[in-house]
DNA sequence: TTTACTGCAAATCTTTTGCATCAAC
DNA sequence: GTTGATGCAAAAGATTTGCAGTAAA
């Protein structure tokens, strides 16, 4: 399709591979920095953009426009964010279709709930 | 409770009863300055900071860290965003009361969802 | 008169962009 | 050799902060 496989794009795949939860474009950076340490923020930003709109990359809103990123084969899931400890639990999106049924029913809203985050009180919190 | 009730705030407050909707803190300083045309964004942010920690306000994360303002007497729902006329519907916090009865159910999870937003389409651009 | 509040400017923080150079194909 | 990708620096947008002056109580 045109684009090119730089060590750079390798290291960026590798890293959002690596990690198993979710991941800032500041921490892909300092990963790939240890290995290749003249590598800039705005190619990571730039990567990340391409792999979205390639769909292997989805991108998550963590609160406050705080992005997380994480690769789209390891599966589709949502997210509770605990406002205390930061933690994130994944849950799995079957939580959610009695919910976008309903959005669908009622309002004709077609509602796109991937990577999704809700925000709360984890249990150990409370 | 030693607050001081200025000029300022209270064309901040004027502003936030007057629109019908939710409205940010750049909209907010639009309205105040046609009054008041030295008052700085700064000083809107700061009396936004202290209506929320007062309760009088709430805070909706409208995508990407837009935040909107809303103010608490005027009623608890929740919001559809279309992604692509950018239009926002106001539902009733009911059709997510289920969602919040099994996320406390199977996850011990206590989700915080005032003045919650949802991505999609609406029924108009579908 | 006290000290909370304000305006201003400058600093954050995260993401984006212009541009000249470089390197994958 | 093309032209897509990179690094750098600078811009952007939204929010925050330090500070000295101002005004609400």
């Amino acid at each position: 399709m045109g684009y090119r496989l730089t060590p750079q794009r390798q290291l960026i795949v590798d890293a959002l591979q690596d990690g198993e939860g979710h991941i800032s474009a500041e921490e892909i950076h300092a990963q790939v920095k240890a290995k290749y340490p003249h590598v800039n923020i705005s190619t990571v930003y730039r990567t990340l953009e391409l792999l979205k709109s390639l769909g292997l990359v989805t991108e998550t809103d963590f609160g406050g426009g705080r992005f997380r990123y994480h690769p789209a084969d390891k599966g589709h899931h949502h997210h509770l964010i605990c406002e205390q400890c930061n933690s994130a639990i994944d849950i799995d999106e079957a939580a959610f279709s009695q919910l976008k049924r309903t959005l669908f029913k009622d309002y004709g809203f077609k509602a796109n709930l991937n990577h999704f985050a809700i925000f709360g009180r984890c249990a150990k919190c409370r």
